[in-house]
DNA sequence: ACAGAAAAGGCAATCGATTGCAGTCGCTCT
DNA sequence: AGAGCGACTGCAATCGATTGCCTTTTCTGT
């Protein structure tokens, strides 16, 4: 069972002390390194704690101390069914913000949530084990998450940002992405588009109403919107039930996701219909894979990682108990191969 | 501050049991919903705990219980310098991790860690935070898995397993995939092939040793590696070189992940090579974007899902003292069109 | 009406580390 | 030599919930 070169196990600091020949109170403070206690004690100590792999329980620890050093990261799944959390842009962006909270210091835990009430998120920040949150999207919550914010400060949101919000929301300017890549399309040539994306969320429908300013004041350029999920096994069934109900009325999509164009552009493919010289097609995100695939893709980017060291950054000075405001990055269009 | 029906927050139990006129063990046993209290008293303890929004403090229960309800989840960073964790694969099995640990009622802290020394897993399961562990890839750390393991059940690996291992790992068998990797390719035809993917950890190692197995009866058949780093940013440079200092040399390309082939078949398409007829390209893992992509992958299926049920389930007893030996799922070639 | 049992709830120890306060020891300074 | 100071270290309270055991109350049966 041991390897021999542990032969007891210790399990807590009053044992250690005994063997050590010290009280509790200063193995505590040894191995915190504190230079309250002398120096070769302290070494000693520290020595004899290696030596027996002995580590303080973190729960003791932090229950004295009122603060756990973990920072909660919530993805809430409210409008979609199964298995949001794969969608690959939560998941790049969840990658740097666990690198960014590790860095920190912090631990990460995760809570993955279908809102069945109001209180999800209470339950969560209420728990006593978090000392700050994170929350990946807004979904269709953005009320629970608003009353919250009224009382719980360490919290901040990916998502949009709404004039008088309470919430600290760190985001892009959804509604200029939209822009953005409707003018490209229009730019093109395109007049009859398209829009793919599911608008319950606040950030969809940004960008949907991003869109919709770039066409108006273009003269007989209209725009038909399709809801069409972010991550679920139905979206290509969806996209291809919305292709067939657009036939040759179109010549540009607008999609909300990288991955929604990613699948667009195959179904395409499938019908023969060419990109974009048929029809033009533009995703959103800027995803590794947008680089990667036949064609590349012409998408509005958003700077993940930066998104994720502005969340990380706001959470931190709201534990230090200053007052972090919202940031809104600016998207940037990436011109590729797809339109 | 407060919304109107919150007057007071109740910061512990013996508020609440003053407030409720009883003690408060009762108030305890009130909210763990035990018989032993009146069953009128209990409701009224809870709805008055409702009231005021008083949630427990999990520290410490868990402190007092001995268990913290928190399986962690490890992602070593052995050979790979930077953002393993956006590496696809990882994040799809992360995300099916996430759902199962969930469902099982516990809580998922997340350990992205560079090894830098021989005991950053002990320093992981040692912390006192963790009721289990699940390690995400071996990396080039399997002895220091083989040596934790020794002294610590619940313990769970995504990976290879090999004779005589301690570790309890659920993965595919790798040999056996690349086997059907390259049994694909020369069925095709091909004959000169190549092999790209970082040998260094044991999985891709395997992978590489089935698809040599394959090769053993093809007389005129050869196979050239080249090293290629799993999810970085050089990857792409990486596959470049590759490509030409195979020049004409190459009639099909066993990619070591789904990643990997795509952006091999990106570049092939750049330089005006057609996939599959000039050169055929096999994927491993078979992620959902291997189907969304033009041309869709031919590629090796891991069941990830089934995987991660594998490892919770087998957490889940080891958890319960019983002992669940290593899961070896069985890989299945997934013929679309690139090969 | 009374013994005996069941039901309900209170008391206090416990989990393990931290930390303010107080005590001890050895020196220095006058 | 004795006061005074600094450097260490020990003591015990504390964080908040849980739970074994004991007491009180209520009910049942005869």
């Amino acid at each position: 069972m041991n390897d021999g070169t542990k032969p007891a196990k210790i399990k807590n600091i009053a044992e250690l002390a005994r063997i050590a020949g010290v009280s509790a109170g200063t193995v505590s403070r040894a191995l915190a390194d504190k230079s309250l206690v002398n120096k070769e004690t302290r070494e000693r100590i520290q020595a004899l704690a290696r030596e027996h792999g002995f580590r303080p329980n973190q729960m003791a620890r932090r229950l004295r101390t009122q603060q756990t050093g973990v920072i909660g990261v919530v993805i809430p799944l409210g409008h979609e069914r199964r298995q949001h959390i794969s969608d690959p842009f939560f998941m790049t962006l969840f990658g740097y913000l666990a690198d960014e909270i590790t860095e920190s210091g912090h631990d990460l835990m995760l809570s993955r949530v279908i809102p069945g009430d109001d209180e999800w998120l209470d339950r969560i920040v209420d728990s006593g084990m978090l000392d700050g949150a994170l929350v990946i999207g807004q979904s269709n919550q953005t009320d629970v998450i608003e009353r919250v914010a009224q009382y719980y400060k360490p919290l901040v949101i990916w998502g949009s940002h709404r004039e008088g919000q309470v919430q600290c929301t760190v985001g892009v300017d959804n509604a200029a992405g939209g822009r953005l890549a409707a003018e490209r399309l229009l730019a093109r040539g395109a007049k009859r588009l398209a829009f793919f994306g599911d608008t319950k969320g606040p950030e969809i429908a940004d960008r949907l109403e991003g869109a919709e300013q770039a066409l108006a004041g273009v003269p007989g350029a209209t725009l038909r919107t399709f809801p069409t999920h972010l991550a679920s096994d139905e979206m290509a069934s969806q996209i291809a039930g919305h292709l067939a109900e657009l036939g040759e009325e179109v010549d540009g999509i607008v999609c909300a996701s990288d991955i929604i164009a990613m699948t667009t552009i195959r179904l395409l493919h499938e019908r023969g219909i060419a990109v974009p010289d048929r029809v033009a097609v533009t995703g959103f995100d800027d995803l590794p894979l947008s680089q990667r695939m036949v064609p590349q893709l012409t998408t509005v980017r958003q700077d993940i990682a930066a998104g994720a060291r502005a969340m990380v950054d706001a959470l931190r000075r709201r534990l230090a108990g200053e007052d972090a405001p919202s940031t809104v990055m600016q998207p940037e269009l990436i011109l590729r191969e797809s339109a």
